[in-house]
DNA sequence: CCATATGTTAAAAG
DNA sequence: ACTTTTAACATATG
C-alpha cells in the first residue's frame, strides 16, 4: 500500500517511537537491512534514541541521538507492502487494521525494542522494504506534496516517455506510485500514454491540480485506495464519471487502467 | 502451475 | 553519453 499518503500516515505512527531509549535492535534480515551486516545497525543505535521523523516521497528517516551526540540517520522504506508498527499499533491503513488476524511474527523484518518495553517494527510480508543507516535521500526529486506548479511543469513535461512514467519516476518528483498515478491522470482526463513533451501547459497545470487534490484527499481519508477511480481498476468496470468502459494495459512498466472515452 | 501485486534498481536497449 | 524500457528482486495470494 505504501505511496506517499500511506507513508505520511506511517510517519505519524513513527512519531510515537521518538524519545524512547533503544534497548536492543533485531536487524538480522540482511536482505531488508542490506548493505548492513546483522548487528551493524544495532551497534550504531542501541543506547540512543530516535529524535525526529521525516519523509520525502516514499522514503522516511529518523534523526537519532546516541550518548548525547547526533547519531546516524535511520532510513526506512516500506517497499511494496511494508508497514510501521509501534507498540502493536499501525496507522489507519493496512491489513492488520482491516484484518487483524493476518499477521505472522516472521513477517516482522526489523525491530527496535525500547527500554520501556514497547517496540517499533517494520512489518513486510514481501521483504521489499529497506532499512539502512544514512540513506541518500538527495537522489529523489522534490516531494509531490510540496513541489511548486512551475517545478512540476518543467520536470514532468520533459522527455518523450509516457506521462505516467514521468509521474512514477522518483527522480522527477517523489511520492507518486501506481495507483496514485492512475487516479491523478483520471482526475485530469489525460491518457497515461501521452508523451510528456506533448502535453500543453494547461494540461500540465490541470494534472498538477489533480495531483495535489488527490494527495490531500488520500491522506485525509486513509490511503490511495480511497481514490475515486481506484475501486474501478478492474475488468468489466465502468468509469464512475461517464459510464464508459475502463481500458487496461501496461504503461511505464506498470499495470494501468484508464477511461476509454475521457482519457485519449 | 500461472498470473498478479500500491516499489526500486541494475542491466539492456534505443 | 544520455534517455527509456525491461527484467529481476522476495514472497504471498487467488
Amino acid at each position: 500500500m505504501p505511496e506517499l499518503p500511506e507513508v505520511e500516515l506511517a510517519r505519524t505512527v513513527l512519531r510515537d517511537a521518538l524519545h524512547r531509549e533503544i534497548a536492543s535492535i533485531d536487524d538480522n534480515d540482511d536482505w531488508v537491512c542490506r548493505p548492513h551486516p546483522p548487528g551493524q545497525i544495532a551497534a550504531a543505535l542501541v543506547g540512543g534514541e530516535l529524535t525526529a521523523a521525516h519523509r520525502r516521497g516514499k522514503t522516511m528517516w529518523c534523526e537519532t541521538s546516541v550518548r548525547g551526540d547526533a547519531g546516524p540517520e535511520l532510513g526506512i522504506h516500506l517497499g511494496m507492502g511494508g508497514q510501521i508498527v509501534v507498540d502493536g499499533k499501525v496507522g489507519p491503513t493496512g491489513p492488520e487494521h482491516r484484518n487483524p488476524g493476518a499477521r505472522k511474527p516472521e513477517w516482522d523484518r526489523f525491530t527496535v525494542n525500547f527500554a520501556d518495553g514497547g517496540s517499533l517494527r517494520l512489518f513486510d510480508k514481501r521483504r521489499l522494504g529497506r532499512v539502512r543507516l544514512d540513506p541518500d535521500h538527495e537522489a529523489l526529486g522534490p516531494d509531490a506534496e510540496v513541489i511548486t506548479r512551475d517545478e512540476f511543469r518543467t520536470r514532468v513535461g520533459r522527455g518523450h516517455s509516457a506521462v505516467k512514467a514521468r509521474l512514477l519516476d522518483q527522480t522527477v518528483l517523489a511520492g507518486v506510485g501506481n495507483l496514485l498515478a492512475d487516479e491523478t491522470l483520471w482526475q485530469a482526463s489525460i491518457s497515461p500514454a501521452t508523451p510528456a513533451d506533448e502535453l500543453r501547459p494547461k494540461d500540465l497545470d490541470r494534472l498538477y491540480d489533480s495531483l495535489e487534490s488527490s494527495l490531500k484527499a488520500a491522506i485525509a481519508h486513509g490511503g490511495v485506495h480511497t481514490g475515486e477511480v481506484v475501486p474501478y481498476r478492474n475488468a468489466d468496470a465502468a468509469c464512475p464519471r461517464c459510464g464508459s468502459h475502463m481500458l487496461h494495459g501496461t504503461v511505464g512498466g506498470r499495470s494501468t487502467w484508464w477511461c476509454a472515452k475521457e482519457q485519449r
